[in-house]
DNA sequence: CTGAAAGCGCTTACAG
DNA sequence: CTGAAAGCGCTTACAG
């Protein structure tokens, strides 16, 4: 292959040649310094202009000891709410002239550390979690106090957290399945865990139904939707569903989930809301779709990812001094077409009120 | 706010003290190289665990004159394909010890210009362009010949391209619309565009139309989906799709838009594909779900992606020299439920044997 | 096998 | 208002 290299920028001493100033006035009209002669600095535009330089940021970076990155960990692009919030940091953060690098956990064995880990060689100015499994908190080690970590839409022991009280919305996604008459109301996790509870949405749903006197049950689904883990245990999918025990509504922990359910449920002849109710997660992507009608926890994504982008920022600027905050936005309850009200019911439920009331 | 900074992380410089040896040894066993006695390299090595020492890739990229991040521009994440081929593109580049930084180009006046200047001020070895908007013509200017571009799925006049033949695809796709009978058969496009065709999908549809006798005719949606732009003139969607010329089917150039007017179409009591045939291009998100069916033009995401970091590493280590290269992957047609044969077709259709051998 | 020196392209006091 | 000098944290010949 031939290989004509690429060409070699020209650098701030190019630039001063050409106008014939020195390095130092040049790098001050670059900055926008006061104090340089209107002619002065016309002489060096122009020499820039001839020369079509532009700065070198690796070496700004390099003297003045930090960068204009901010690394984000996003968990899973391919989900639409991950990506969504993704998009908005990156224009939120383009206007304050911060530039985004960016990780993703890889699903196969070692998860994000090795990514954090380069991203935290090239300096990144803090980091944004869009998502923390377990290693998030193995991270926690590899960051130290280097530099501020904000939790967008999760939260881990550590580092400032903007999200919606998302336990707070588990509860009234419960609530309102069993205003409607459900009981067996069971929810769909990401993963298998051995944790007790994997997150605050589970930790929510386990609240709400023990506060209710009801069972809780995680399950889990594997990619090709044939097999569910319960409690550890494998079985087809099918015998969860149309079995004895079968839920007559899913809480699932996002609408990724909520969307798998319900189009495994349809093929098992399981219409959706009419023999199973399905609650999701999020708002994202086709959750409000013509043919979806995904009732769903809306999260506010807009502001969450303005707040997340200022809360770090303003980290960056004010150092490691004060506690982790936690910033809690508003959810809503977005009732549309994938629950129903259950007829079945029975028994009468004893501790209701309270738990509407909480 | 009390501004405890976050701590300075240790250099070369401490390593070597602490090693008691020299930055020039400690930098041989950072960077593995031969030659250093094993004895050494242990002290080295206990220095770097005890201080925590990572290195300072910024200086090291100052140093070698090349980065090892790769510049992605993203015309919107929140499109599952782009987010998709991202997230795939993230993984290859990790697999290569890349990091990848991105933009998406705002959607409110500048294009990505802007996002890109800042790329190349970061000095990015490379650039990706999951989109290009009109901007990404003029951005070839501001690149030049500084860092090599490849596009993927989508194609400018310069840079290497790794995608499908989409005029191709289009083809096929119009081609399997006309045999089931269709003929009044619109393109739904991103946005109106000044020029006549405003990409291969398009121009691929143009061709297929044209070739079988029959009349193009693109049209626009605006984000709310109450109207609709053809030709430059506005008018209420429902007249559109309602009207007496309305068409029987739409290709989409994207699953996104073909979603998008599916729902239009359904909330308008025109049942998708009874009363309107809607097919899509991508075959991303959730297209396949059960309760969309959308038939789409398949791309092959993890080939693309694979293929489109192979292209640019090599650029990147290979140089300028070579011409342009166009890498085009396989389709395939899938046909689900949103496509169904047209019935009160009446005319006959004299050059259609022709366009099915084409 | 190890270390002293120069240099990557900037910014930042500081002298003039 | 301008410029000479030092230095950011590395790598890279090169001498020993």
């Amino acid at each position: 292959m031939a290989t004509q290299p690429y060409v070699r920028p020209p650098t701030i001493h190019d630039v001063a040649r050409v106008a014939k100033l020195s390095k130092s006035t040049v790098s001050n009209v670059i900055r926008n310094a006061v104090g340089v002669h209107p002619a002065t600095r016309e002489r060096v535009q122009a020499a820039i202009v001839e020369l079509d330089y532009q700065t070198n940021i690796v070496a700004r970076q390099l003297v003045q000891q930090r960068t204009s990155i901010l690394g984000i960990v996003i968990g899973d692009l391919a989900d639409p709410f991950q990506a969504e919030i993704a998009k908005l940091i990156g224009g939120f953060t383009a206007a304050l002239s911060y530039q985004v690098m960016f990780c993703n956990a890889p699903s196969d064995g070692n998860p994000e550390a090795e990514g954090i880990r380069r991203m935290l060689e090239h300096r990144v100015a803090g980091l944004l979690f869009l998502s923390c499994r377990a290693a998030a908190e193995q991270a926690r080690h590899l960051i130290g106090s280097r530099v501020p970590s904000v939790f967008v839409c999760c939260s881990a022991g550590w580092g400032d957290v903007v999200s919606i009280d998302e336990r707070a919305g588990a509860l009234t996604a419960i609530s309102h399945l069993i205003v409607e008459g459900h009981r067996a109301i069971w929810h769909l996790a990401d993963a298998p865990s051995d944790s007790r509870y994997a997150c605050d949405r589970e930790l929510g749903y386990a609240d709400a139904m023990l506060a209710a006197g009801l069972q809780p049950r995680t399950l889990c689904i594997s990619r090709d939707g044939e097999t569910a883990t319960i409690g550890g245990v494998a079985m087809p999918i099918a015998d969860v569903l149309l079995g004895d025990e079968r839920p007559t509504a899913v809480f699932a922990v996002n609408d990724m989930r909520a969307l798998q359910i319900m189009q495994i449920a349809e093929r098992l002849g399981l219409g959706v809301p009419d023999k199973l109710s399905v609650l999701g997660f999020d708002d994202a992507g086709s959750a409000g779709h013509g043919r979806m009608e995904l009732s769903t926890i809306a999260q506010p994504k807009e502001q969450l990812a303005q707040l997340a982008v200022d809360t770090l920022v303003r980290r960056i600027a004010g150092g490691a001094g004060t506690e982790p905050a936690r910033h809690l936005l508003g959810f809503q309850l977005m009732l549309r077409r994938s629950t129903a009200t259950h007829h079945q019911a029975t028994e009468r439920l004893e501790s209701f009120p309270a738990l509407l009331s909480a």
